[in-house]
RNA sequence: GGGGCCGUAGCCCAGUUGGGAGAGCGCUUGACUGGCAGUCAAGAGGUCACGGGUUCGAAUCCCGUCGGCUCCA
């Protein structure tokens, strides 16, 4: 039956048609599926429950509690089609004809079942019987001191002795994924694609860094569990987990000499050509942009398809990063404009038939890419008058001015380069990376809240989840974390509620004897519920503990969580179907929530979610929660979001006939237990997408509380309650109308008094005053200032004035004894005497404090300066 | 999570080491012109993001909060 199978997949292989992607695809799981192994769908982009890993970066990440036997087996053998990022090879992506940051990953996977014989014995059957890849082509290596692996490639494959290769625990030891889990040594498989391709080297063999020899699979065999110290412990249930690079398996059946002439990128490469006008093919220095822009365009589509939207920080720094190198390198191919949203429809057509979530997410894809690509060209234009202002002032780039342009103004070093040999000067490369490397370096020591500590295991297993039915448990510890102060807690039946689908996780305390911990915050990792705590008393000891969640947060937080899905049924009912939850934040009593929409809501559309929301909320409609199958779900017609779930088993969340999702998240029993909904912002999240936030329950009572007294009081301020806003504006009005006269007022009265004093100088001859107004405020004196230093430029004085036992005082110095007598000088020494302190300028400087009583010593003092 | 830069009129921004809140564009009104474009003149418009502190005095200095940009994890 098998054989028959193969034989006629062999032949189907001779079609052309089974040599496009799509098919190979099919073809691929169904090989495996012939033996026995579960077809796994790939998971998000976003890793589900492992905050050690930015994104997914290898086929097996899914799978690694299964090795580590956390999480029970609901299958021992699986095959996947699994997308990944992998940001490590960024600068590789375009040098070599076989390094992407997105990629697809096929694998079959064992957990305590087959070993290395079956892994070994298949994947030659799969490459060379059914592909039929010719395998004079192929080469393996194995781990230096494998004989196991050895004798299988060449005694029961009958591989040749020197095609062999033992390779050292750089190439032939797999390390865990993130910076820990499971790992052990690997057998690989190589592709010849002849020695044009060599870098020429003596040594060049498989595992040669150039692209003569591309590893196409790796055979890994998981046996060991490493910890975050770097320990290998005996992994639980050992097996296999194989990684065959997509990309260049098909770059060998279509026998192209580049992954990027498959028809996984050749469509879009045409399209860059077509659009950009240029020549491919020719140049190295066209070609490689080009391919490098077609890698990083489909790792954005794949990317933001999964909900990671461009931001300045974790995942959507790295997608911002990526979109960022695109957009320099269209540059380099002489496209200024936003380019690369373009390409995107292209991207969705081609991987549409294999990933058909793609396809809803078109208009908005594209336009995340267009926005963000618009935004940088912003920053570059910034970057590049900024560089044209340090240019100017110094004739030359140092490596820190490089450093500061790339630091704060997010200017590429690339640009800045090519920018100071236009000027004809260098940048000191050196400079630069030393204080990027610095900056490293300050940014790592300070790193971030991920158990640092060894884990401590009392217990083997992962323990499980008990919070949805009750709200505290006598249970033990199975592992815990101590470090620095803190302490990461995995409890056997824990109830409390881990951050997930947005909803903040659980606080509360567990006591045990002697102690007390507070739970500050309860996460994911590796399909453990970890409690983030802190000793609040005591002493932490080992024994049984009492588990405490703190209720009245969670209660706020379900009231808030049951309120974004009423939100969403409402908004989507109202908006239309397009309007679609991209994320959203729930916390006790108040939730934010993104959904797709391409305006603002207008007053009236608010008014109709939010009395669509109440209603639902007064209708008190039990809220239904129950696991079911995937399949039962949708047939169902429950929304699902990026959520993965484990297996088939689904959790279903229904709100009467109004609103259905998939939902792992903490919920009322009825929705009257809301309360109450109010929206209190929105704004917009990203392009295309709107974010409102909004307040539920108790914590909207107080809001509202907080506000009515507001209004309250200010209506006893004005004495009515009516029309408060406009009065407000009346006194507004009133108050500037004041405000002119009283200023006017002055004016005139000052004037009044300069030509009292004017007279009085010229009749005095006076060179010298010192006179007090009171009820002068510092504006008028200065006024007054100036139009005695109009009529008066051989005269210095002091104006002050006292109010509440302060003292103001302004000296001003006529035009003619401006240069020999600067008033912000004079003042110095006149504040010494006074007792206070001032500046200004040479005309008029400006003092306060000190002593009214002493003005006649200070007058002394000017009088007798300027008699010399 | 850790750095850097920024937040001033409707808009783009200046504000020189704490001492009169400004320019340009836009807006309103008036004048010239048969009308428009244009020119000239006058004018309106600012809690200097917010909250503390230092000071006789803060847009300016210090601390905190919020928001934007940016680099690193």
């Amino acid at each position: 039956m098998v054989l028959v199978q193969v034989l006629s997949m062999k032949f189907s292989m001779r079609n052309d048609e089974i040599m496009k992607s799509h098919a190979l695809r099919k073809n691929f799981l169904e090989f495996f599926k012939n033996r026995d192994h579960t077809i796994v769908s790939s998971m998000s982009l976003i890793p589900r429950d492992d905050p050690s890993l930015l994104f997914t970066s290898a086929g097996m990440v899914q799978f690694k509690p299964l090795w580590t036997g956390t999480v029970p087996l609901s299958y021992r053998r699986a095959a996947s089609i699994q997308k990944c990022l992998r940001l490590s090879d960024l600068d590789n992506v375009g040098k070599t004809r076989r390094h992407h940051t997105f990629f697809e990953m096929l694998g079959n996977f064992s957990f305590g079942d087959y070993f290395k014989e079956e892994a070994i014995v298949w994947a030659w059957e799969y490459l060379v019987e059914v592909l039929g890849v010719d395998k004079n082509k192929l080469y393996v290596s194995v781990y230096t001191d494998d004989d196991e692996a050895y004798d299988l490639w060449h005694k029961k494959i009958g591989l040749n002795k020197e095609r062999i290769f033992r390779l050292g625990e750089e190439h032939n030891f797999w390390g865990p994924a993130g910076n820990s889990g499971p790992c052990g040594p690997c057998s690989e498989i190589f592709y010849d694609l002849g020695e044009n391709f060599s870098c020429g080297k003596k040594t060049c063999a498989p595992g040669c860094d150039c692209d003569r020899y591309p590893e196409i699979w790796n055979l890994v065999f998981p046996q060991f569990n490493q910890t975050v110290a770097g320990k290998r412990l005996p992994l639980k249930n050992r097996g296999v987990d194989t990684g065959l690079g997509f990309e260049r398996l098909v770059s060998v059946l279509q026998q192209k000499d580049s992954n990027y002439h498959t028809d996984l990128f050749y469509p879009m490469i045409e399209d860059i050509i077509r659009l950009a006008k240029i020549q491919y093919g020719e140049n190295p220095a066209i070609d490689i942009p080009v391919n490098v822009i077609a890698d990083h365009v489909r790792a954005l589509v794949f990317a933001i398809g999964d909900g990671i939207i461009p931001s300045n920080e974790e995942r959507g720094y790295v997608l911002r990063r990526i979109l960022r190198r695109a957009v320099r390198l269209c540059r380099d191919l002489g496209i200024h404009d936003a380019f690369l949203f373009k390409i995107v429809p292209r991207v969705v057509e081609m991987y549409q038939a294999d990933y058909p979530d793609l396809t809803h997410r078109r208009e908005e894809i594209t336009l995340v890419v267009k926005s963000e690509e618009e935004r940088f060209l912003a920053t570059l234009e910034r970057g590049l008058a900024q560089f044209q202002e340090i240019y100017k002032k110094k004739r030359s780039i140092s490596g820190k001015d490089a450093f500061v342009l790339y630091d704060t103004y997010g200017f590429p070093i690339e640009l800045t380069q090519e920018l100071a040999k236009e000027k004809g000067v260098d940048v000191d490369e050196k400079g630069f990376s030393d204080m990027l490397e610095k900056a490293r370096e300050t940014s790592k020591a300070k790193a971030k809240f991920i158990p640092k500590g060894e884990w401590k295991i009392l217990k083997k297993g992962t323990g499980t989840f008990s919070g949805y039915d009750k709200s505290a448990a006598d249970t033990e510890i199975m592992r815990y974390n101590q470090h620095n102060g803190t302490l990461e807690i995995v409890l056997h039946d824990s109830p409390f509620y881990a951050e997930a689908g947005g909803q903040v996780g659980d606080q509360g305390e567990i006591t045990g004897k002697g102690f007390k911990l507070d739970v500050l915050d309860t996460y994911w990792y590796q399909g453990m519920i970890v409690c983030h705590c802190k000793l609040a008393s005591g002493k932490f000891v080992l024994g049984p503990v009492h588990a405490t969640v703190d209720m009245e947060k969670r209660k706020e937080s379900a009231r808030a969580h049951t309120a974004t899905h009423l939100l969403h049924a409402a908004l989507r009912q109202t908006l239309g179907e397009h309007a679609r939850q991209e994320g959203s934040f729930v916390e006790p009593g108040r939730f934010r929530f993104d959904f797709t929409h391409f305006k603002p809501l207008s007053n009236d559309e608010m008014i109709a979610i939010e009395n669509l929301v109440n209603e639902k909320i007064l209708a008190a409609i039990p809220v239904e929660k129950f696991f079911t199958t995937l399949d039962e779900a949708k047939k169902m017609g429950a929304m699902a979001i990026f959520g993965e779930k484990y297996g088939d088993e689904v959790r279903v969340v229904r709100i009467g006939d109004f609103s259905i999702e998939l939902c792992g998240g903490i919920h009322l029993d009825n929705t009257g237990e809301i309360g109450m909904c109010k929206i209190t912002s929105q704004e917009a999240a990203a392009a295309g997408i709107r974010r409102v936030e909004a307040f539920v329950g108790l914590k909207l009572f107080e809001e509202l509380r907080k506000n009515l007294s507001t209004v309250k009081e200010i209506s006893q301020i004005f004495g009515t309650e009516k029309d408060l806003v406009q009065k407000a504006y009346d006194f507004q009005n009133r108050l500037k109308e004041l405000e002119r006269m009283t200023q006017e007022r002055t004016a005139q009265l000052v004037r009044v008094e300069a030509g009292k004093l004017l007279k009085k100088i010229r009749k005095e001859k006076t060179r010298v005053i010192a006179e007090k107004f009171d009820n002068y405020d510092m504006e008028a004196l200065r006024i007054l200032a100036d139009l005695l230093r109009e009529g008066a430029g051989d005269t210095m004085g002091i104006l002050y004035t006292v109010s509440k036992g302060k003292m103001n005082y302004l000296l001003f110095v006529g035009d003619n004894l401006l240069k020999n007598y600067p008033a912000n000088k004079l003042i110095k020494e006149v504040s010494n005497i006074l007792g206070g302190g001032g500046g200004g300028k040479a005309h008029m400087a400006e003092g306060g404090g000190g002593d009214p009583h002493k003005i006649a010593e200070a007058t002394a003092y000017l009088k007798s300066i300027i008699k010399k």
